[in-house]
DNA sequence: GAACACATCAGGGTTAACCCTAAATCTCGC
DNA sequence: GCGAGATTTAGGGTTAACCCTGATGTGTTC
């Protein structure tokens, strides 16, 4: 597909200067590169592109300023595709992205475009109508959607034990704050290593299901 | 100061396009824009740039290629700048920068570099062998000093050691993974503890160590 | 009432995680 | 060189943290 046209919208100059140089090369055409989003609409109005490349944060508060910009251009303009470059690993938003519409997005990391080979086939498949999310990004979403975090797995008890673990309690400890024998406490520590999937022979569970836990707290 | 030379290393192809381009853009000559640290050494020795701008983290495995080519950099050529750019705030990083020299290094954040004028000052200020610090790394280390937490008084092996706790590891991994003997890991375990103040008979010991170092990252 | 999950605990094991002492290198600064 | 600190390890302990099996009581559900 020759003559692909973009906007850029990305705050780092040195990253904003390699995508226009790279994407450029490739025969894409940058319309205009942004160093925040709030001109962004505008200029999509004035002059609509075929892709939008935006950074997830952005300022002024560097949180969600370009998905918002994304779910906004999405909104007026459902024939811009969008493409979403994200720092880190954040499912939640690829989420937000993909429940806003169907087609014509996509959600990449950073870091997974060492290649720019995979940046230019996906900007073109965006144009195209397909989406492009990020490999990682979809393995997250899946191992979630799966055990839906095995924490949740837990009785009451469990809970309560696993919690006072987090706290750095020993096992003699727990027991007597939740007034039960030692042995009860080993049984429930027992079980919280068998719902959370921490085979033996592998790691300090003990630490690894402290971790887990401060995972959702 | 015209003609300011230098080479770069960095993993990321847009990134190094785009440091590339400001650079050339801003009249300093690029000599060579590496995509690992590997030929590193010996591109330098060929023809000695004024600065090498390069990422803490590179392949093969992105820990930390780039501050050990920065610190071999320094060692077999100590007229040769050194910029390194930092994804996170890791002020260890800049701290063992420091004590290996007093002149012609940085250490800066990308996310920092959305002026290329900042960049391009730092190169300049670091050629004609003044040191340049971020901002956000000095203050983290100045407050850190403030409130003295007992974490900076480990040493290097117990840091390591500790970090791999913290990650869950048991004494035996960790070992091998150190290629150390287990009794070895046991001493620094004990000399963690001793340091960190956790007295027996409170808590377990080894997930509070955890905590604590979990705390300062 | 039978089935089931949950919580409780005993008895009797194994082992990883600890303790103490002692000692051999190595590097570094004085 | 000499002392200091860091790193490494041996030998020989103790114990908390684990394992398994089995048992009791208490709800809840079908």
């Amino acid at each position: 597909m020759p003559g692909t046209s973009v906007v850029i919208a990305e705050d780092s100059a040195i990253l904003r200067d390699g995508l226009v140089g790279l994407l450029q090369q490739a025969g894409i055409r940058v319309k205009a590169a942004l160093g925040d989003a709030t001109r962004l609409m505008e200029v999509v109005a004035g002059d609509p592109p075929d892709v939008v490349v935006l950074d997830v944060r952005m300022p002024p508060t560097h949180t969600t300023e370009g998905l918002e910009a994304a779910l906004a251009l999405r909104e007026h303009f459902p024939d811009v595709g969008v493409l979403v470059l994200s720092q880190y690993l954040e499912p939640r938003y690829a989420v937000q992205l993909l429940e806003s519409t169907s087609s014509g997005i996509g959600y990449l990391l950073k870091e997974r475009i060492s290649e720019s080979r995979e940046l230019i086939s996906s900007i073109e498949r965006i144009a195209e109508g397909a989406s492009v999310i990020d490999d990682h990004v979809v393995e997250r979403l899946l191992t979630r959607r799966r055990i839906q975090s095995p924490i949740d797995e837990l009785t009451e008890r469990e809970h309560d034990v696993l919690r006072l673990m987090a706290a750095g309690r020993t096992n003699a400890e727990i027991s007597e704050e939740l007034f039960v024998g030692i042995k009860t406490v080993e049984a429930h520590v027992r079980s919280i290593f068998m719902k959370l999937e921490l085979s033996e022979d592998q790691g300090n569970r003990r630490v690894l299901a402290v971790l887990e836990w401060l995972r959702e707290h």
